[in-house]
DNA sequence: TAAAAATACTCCATAGGTATTTTAT
DNA sequence: ATAAAATACCTATGGAGTATTTTTA
């Protein structure tokens, strides 16, 4: 028994014909008859009576009947079904960042996105990009967006924004807008703790050019970017903090760049997503949505 | 889309692997491929991300999942249902009778059937036998009772009870308890009206030996075979009745049965059925129930 | 005689298999 | 190195067709 020898066998008992049956499935009539038989042998018992010019379904056909109905719509439903979680805009979007972007980021590439598709939430998980990438390959996780390219051949890496770590200071202790490296020297520094991103980022970049933490002033170290942020607006000394961490405060005034004349402390985030992974429609949009949106940024 | 494709379909769900499916279902891990394949094609969409050495189910396949199951389990259900109604031994037999096998074997034969299936009622309906015939080939009536074979090559005639027509008269009245058929002229006659099959059949076992009912003395004529039972018990004459109208009144000694010594007036009743219909279950076992019975009788 | 289903056959798609390759663990 | 799925290829069943026969209204 399959679905199209019920779906025979249902035109047949609404047509009381096989030949009518046969016109209605735009199939011949000696089709309609085996498709019949085939179910009146594997159900053991005959389905209707063939009287020469006419047929009469047995009690055993009004029976198969009424559930071969509900099968046949049954699976229509199933088809329905499908069209509608390929298009799906509903449901839980989970997303590993790491801090800058999770932090600074996200929220805002959320709230336009969230205008759009309501029906769609949210829930950022802040880890470091060692981790975001565990948890994809494990997959526990679907999306990441990470600071660091980690390698795995499974990974798909898409280039994202380009941050830039830039040296704040407070406006009224520091009166240069722009230095050498060098320069930063006169100025005690606050620092995020060790394991940090930025932290690590900000080293790699200073020791490049010879001039590793250890040879600046340490004011303070703090554990989370706003404290660090405090600390710098406090006067504690100059920090070097992602320019999407600060992006408020620069232009508030209530913190100050200084360029730096001879450095570019550049580095790129990537969205990152297991190869053979199937993304639902709801992550493509939001992918899509993040990429274009970076590029007005 | 077909059931066994689904069923393929909810193994390797279940199993989250091709191969385990494979061994479940007993079929090969490359079929289980294909019926999968078949289906994202069918659907457009992945069902499962192949990680190489295991898969995960895409939220597409989650959804199939739900449905499959539900067509699955329908389907079984179907077989189940045919198979109960195959034995079904519930509802509303009808069958078509004369009037003596209608009035005077039916009810006997019922008692004890409906003893033993309680759940299967029934309703006679007296009509003549040519009426009977005429609804089994119009198909309004699946079995009838006949006391005589019209033809139609499309009905079953399945031999059933003889009957015999026997001349009673009041005890009072009538001494003796055999005569010749001419000894009958002796006794003024009741007889039922023309058109009553009992009349008709009467008459031609008469008339074969010479002797219409114009020959006889009328005393009167009654429309119900009880009317003429009566009418005898009251002393107005002898008749002519099939000995199961009879056979209770004989038993008490309220008739009493002139037996002819040189005629005997039999004749056979028939079961019907149009050859080309598949009789339910509970008319196939009443069948056999009054075929077995009648032997007994 | 005509309309409907059954029968006899042919053809092709596909469900199933075996053998092998690819891929990730 | 191994377990799992994909791929390539083969076979046979059965779905669909055409042509014809049987049957009853």
């Amino acid at each position: 028994m399959d679905i199209h020898q019920l779906k025979v066998f249902a035109s047949v008992y609404k047509n009381r014909s096989f030949s009518r049956a046969s016109e209605a499935l735009h199939l011949t009539q000696p089709t309609i008859s085996n498709h019949i038989k085939t179910l009146e042998d594997e159900f053991g018992c005959k389905l209707f009576d063939r009287l020469g010019r006419s047929i009469i379904p047995t009690k055993e056909a009004e029976v198969l009947y009424t559930h071969a109905l509900e099968i046949i719509t049954k699976a229509e439903t199933i088809n329905e079904a499908i069209r509608e979680i390929k298009k799906d805009l509903t449901g839980k979007i989970m997303i590993g960042a790491s801090t800058i972007p999770g932090v600074y980021l996200m929220p805002r590439m959320m709230t336009e996105f969230q205008k759009k598709y309501p029906e769609i939430s949210f829930q950022i998980q802040i880890s470091d990009s060692k981790g975001i990438l565990e948890s994809i390959s494990k997959h526990d996780l679907l999306l990441g967006i990470v600071g660091a390219k980690l390698g795995n051949d499974q990974i798909n890496y898409i280039p994202f924004v380009e941050d830039q770590l830039i040296v704040i200071a407070s406006p009224s202790k520091v009166k240069a807008n722009s230095l050498p490296l060098k320069g930063l020297t006169d100025y005690p520094l606050v620092l995020r703790e060790e394991g940090s991103g930025t932290r690590r980022e900000t080293e790699k970049f200073l020791e490049g050019k010879g001039l590793p933490p250890g040879k600046f002033q340490i004011a303070g170290i703090f554990g989370s970017t706003d404290a660090v942020k405090q600390a710098v607006k406090a006067g504690l000394g100059i920090s070097i903090l992602s320019k999407f961490a600060v992006a408020d405060e620069l232009e508030h005034g209530i913190l100050q760049e200084i360029a730096l004349t001879d450095l570019q402390m550049r580095r790129r985030f990537y969205i990152v997503a297991h190869k053979k992974r199937t993304l639902p429609k709801a992550y493509e949009i939001f992918l899509e949505h993040i990429l274009t949106e970076s590029n007005n940024l």
